[in-house]
Order: C-alpha cells, then sequence, then structure tokens
DNA sequence: GCGCTATTTAGAAATATTCTAAATAGTCTG
DNA sequence: CAGACTATTTAGAATATTTCTAAATAGCGC
C-alpha cells in the first residue's frame, strides 16, 4: 500500500462526501488536497506551498492540478481566495465571515472574527453594483 | 522642439519641486510621470498603463523606469499601492486617508473617503507588532 | 470489465515584475 | 560652460506566479 493511500486513513470517506456535496468528484487527488486543508484547524495557504506539502506527503500530484482543485474548491464555498500583496495568492479554509491580520515583514496571515468589527459608514455601493464582500485587512509591521 | 518637452508646459517647475524634495532628482522621465499621475484628480493606475499614457504622449521612457519610478514615488510618500487582485498592483495618487470599492467585474477602483467609514472593534495587533494601515475593500459584482 | 467523460499531467505559454550591466543625463565645481 | 562624478535610464534577460494545451489517466455507471 502506497503512502498517500495510508495517509488518507479512515477520514477519506468524510471528504469523499464534502467533495460529492460540492458537485466534484472525489479524486485521489482532491481527496488528498482536502486532507492537508481541512484535516487540522484554519489555514493560509499559497498554492506552490500546498504542492510542497502535498509532495511531502508522498501523494503524487502536479502543480497545475493544485491551481485547479484550488478554483475549483473555491468556486465551491469550501475555500476563500485572500489577496493582501501582488505577489501570490492565499487560499484560506476558513470561509466564514472574518477578515485578516497582515504581516508585511514575513508574510504571514492572521484571522480576525468577522464578529468582533464593525465596519460603519460605508457608503451605497455605484448604481447597479452590489457589495458582495466587505474585506478588512489589518497591515502589521514590526514595532 | 520635441513634444515631451512642449507637454511639460509651465507647470514642469511644480513638479520639479514636488520631486526636489522627496529627494528625487527631477530627471525628464520623472516629470513627465509626475505631470500625468498629479497633472488631474486622483487616479488608479497600473505600471503598464501609465508607461502606454507615457508613449502614447511621445515621452520616450522605458517600462522598467516607470516601475523604478513608481515604487520610489511609492516610498518618498507621492504614491499608494493597492493590491486588490493578485494579478497586479495599481498605483493611487491619492494617500490621504480613504478605502476602496473594487469592481471585480471590470477591475475599477473607486475611492472612498476615509473619515465617511469607520472600523470599530479592531483587537489589538501580536505582540512586537504595530498596525501600519487597515485597508478597507469593498468588493462589488455587477446586480 | 467496458466505455464514456471528467480529471490529471508535463511542459509550454502568458503575465507581471525585477534584475543586470552598459549607456546616458543631472548636478556640482571651478 | 567644460569636466567629472554619480544617479538614472535602458534594453533585454531573468524570475515568479499562474494559466493553457492536448495527450494520458482514472472515476463511475452499466
Amino acid at each position: 500500500m502506497r503512502s498517500w493511500e495510508n495517509d488518507l486513513g479512515p477520514r477519506a470517506r468524510n471528504y469523499t462526501e464534502k467533495l460529492r456535496s460540492a458537485g466534484l468528484r472525489p479524486t485521489r487527488q482532491r481527496l488528498a488536497l482536502a486532507q492537508l486543508l481541512f484535516g487540522k484547524g484554519d489555514r493560509h495557504v499559497s498554492a506552490e506551498a500546498l504542492h510542497e506539502e502535498a509532495v511531502a506527503a508522498d501523494v503524487p500530484i502536479s502543480l497545475a492540478t493544485v491551481y485547479n482543485s484550488m478554483h475549483q474548491f473555491t468556486a465551491a464555498g469550501l475555500l476563500r481566495e485572500v489577496t493582501v500583496d501582488g505577489a501570490r495568492v492565499y487560499f484560506d479554509t476558513n470561509t466564514g465571515n472574518h477578515h485578516h491580520f497582515y504581516c508585511e515583514d514575513d508574510g504571514t496571515l492572521l484571522d480576525i472574527d468577522g464578529d468582533a468589527i464593525e465596519v460603519r459608514g460605508l457608503p451605497s455601493p455605484p448604481h447597479g453594483a452590489r457589495v458582495d464582500r466587505v474585506d478588512v485587512i489589518v497591515r502589521l509591521k514590526r514595532r
């Protein structure tokens, strides 16, 4: 038995269902990514980093598939994209109401509970547009 | 007399002073960019777009110089970088307290006066970090 | 298992940005 | 204003991230 099969373990069925209800076939690659992403706590991860994790866990997967899957997960509401610097996109496993601290020095992200924050005085959107989401990014520097 | 010299016109001295007080030599390229950027109202512009404008105005300038200058202007506090989607960086001539509407359909940016908005309940930053800036991005979709 | 289609893949391509080192242009001095 | 000194600009190569392509593979229903 190969390692990636072993690693999926008894939880595999959970993600199988999760993917199926999102309308995504539970392939080995998507199951492995789901496990890495949702297996333990909220995460902020780049495609490149996730690919490295998968490879390190002996899951054979290409970078293109990681990108494909991340976008499919995002479209299905399983992930959210976070853009904080022009350089790369992070995928956030927390899809609930929340915002972010962004540490400009080391590029780390930290969740801020959405219920803790209130944004007042927002002007109404221009004609013909509706508000899709409000993102608050608190940019940090080392003191 | 070449066109870019002509185009700089009587305002050139203003930007000369503006650049000098920012610690930047008033070169022809920087003067032309300053004119394009600050000549009329607040703007959100990408390096590529600004380069095209300059070329269209018969200002001989390379894309590398546009990038260099934008970063120098930003470091000098004359511009601000705005990141809304991973694809590119916008340079914003409004360096005051404000936020943005971002139209996801066509990529346009619109300023929101910073005094109109209040963000309440912000948690204190993690130990050793200070808040550099709070960015509010209101993402819009067509209705 | 068979066949159908979705998915994955390697590698090329596209896009945005940065780097390099050689040429050019401001500025200061006399 | 010529000469020298250094900052700036430049073309083009390099890098980084993400997307595309079309060929191979793998789920899944029968």
